[in-house]
DNA sequence: AACCCCCACAACCGCCAAGCA
DNA sequence: CTGCTTGGCGGTTGTGGGGGT
């Protein structure tokens, strides 16, 4: 048995408001309120509505001081800022625009910034794969391949979320680099060898790991990116600060975000403030979860050898956990745990989803 | 002029969590 | 504790207008 409607399908009116029904909606609440029951407004000023159509009329489009379209570059940062920072908590973002709603940002980012942003590339190399399709496509293709998706990260835990795949493309878009390293390794491409990340990934080079095992388990063609000072790290968090400072929002925290995890305790909550703020909160302890449980999966079906290794590098996870305070060591918890992974498709995977 | 396609925006849908009886 | 109602949220769809052929 399904859900009970929240009102009776049959009696209402669905589709565009007309400029009476705005009127009558408008007078009402304004002399009103809302009596605390959306439910029951409409019943109460004759309206064939249903409540919740009612709700979302006022609070997006006849409210007070709401602002529609005309989105200025100043809001156009903050919005990039914050969607690469913590995702699509379209909520969030519209608190930090004043008159802006969640629902025309979500327009707006749909329609046309995401475009503006990452429509820059001509033949697009990133659309190789179907995660990674131009916003109208992808909405549509998501639906259609949703449960095969779903099906198929279950069992190839390497894929990326849609989500997550575009917000790596846009903070490295941001960012402006390149790289030889995964970009010339097909063969650690997950995803019949398609990269991961399509043409932007980070120039990183080979470093000092950061302890002994680290350093045994090291594959000397991968890249390993353990110490906080690593030129190309600093210069990832100035980018992040610059970027955050230029949008006015120096307050907000950018450690763990860049990982491009999206940790599930946050959705649906109604909280505006940043979480991840605090390193020990638990959405970042859930980021450090979300992180063992990715290189676990990859390793479910390994051999003995592999388990001990998978033991020795989550001893060497717990230490890293440890020291992860900024964002400089969280990239260096994911790099780690890319490069110990015994499976080479599954090191690229985690490399490139790191960043 | 008619048709088609694309885009932008409004609106809807289903899920989730909080609150309450 | 349980189940129901309600509000809030993000994803998705529907619709109308504009531009191209």
């Amino acid at each position: 048995m399904g859900r009970a409607p929240c009102c009776d399908k049959a009696n209402v009116k669905k589709g565009p408001w007309s400029p009476e029904e705005d009127a009558k909606l408008k007078a009402y609440i304004e002399e009103h309120g809302t009596g605390g029951n959306w439910i029951a407004l409409p019943q109460k000023i004759g309206l064939k509505r249903c409540g919740k159509s009612c709700r979302l009329r006022w609070l997006n489009y006849l409210r007070p001081n709401i602002k529609h379209g005309g989105f200025s570059e100043e809001e156009d940062q903050i919005i990039l800022g914050l969607y690469v920072s913590i995702g699509s908590r379209w909520s969030i973002i519209a608190a930090q625009l004043p008159g802006r709603t969640d629902n025309d940002i979500k327009n707006y980012w749909n329609t046309r910034l995401k475009k503006k942003i990452l429509g820059k590339r001509s033949g697009d190399h990133s659309l190789r794969r179907p995660q990674c399709l131009p916003p109208n496509q992808l909405s549509k293709e998501a639906a259609d391949n949703n449960k095969a998706m779903m099906s198929h990260e279950n069992t190839h835990p390497q894929t990326l979320s849609a989500s997550a795949l575009e917000r790596m493309h846009l903070q490295l878009q941001l960012q402006g680099l390149h790289t030889p390293f995964l970009y010339n390794n097909p063969s650690i491409w997950p995803m019949h060898h398609h990269h991961p990340l399509g043409d932007n990934v980070l120039e990183v080079s080979q470093h000092n790991a950061i302890s002994p095992n680290l350093a045994r388990q090291h594959n000397p063609n991968d890249t390993i990116m353990t110490n906080s000072s690593h030129p190309s790290l600093v210069r990832i968090k100035h980018a992040m600060q610059n970027s955050m400072r230029e949008i006015g929002q120096e307050d907000l925290d950018v450690d763990c975000s860049p990982l491009g995890f999206s940790p599930s305790s946050t959705r649906g909550g109604h909280s505006t403030e940043n979480p991840y703020s605090d390193y020990n909160s638990p959405v970042a302890t859930g980021l450090q979860s979300d992180l063992h449980e990715i290189v676990l999966r990859g390793n479910s079906a390994s051999s003995l050898r592999l388990q001990e290794e998978n033991q020795l590098m989550m001893s060497e996870l717990d230490c890293l956990k440890e020291m992860c305070g900024n964002f400089e060591e969280n990239a260096a918890l994911s790099y780690s745990a890319s490069s110990l992974h015994p499976d080479p498709m599954f090191q690229g995977y985690v490399l490139g989803y790191g960043l």
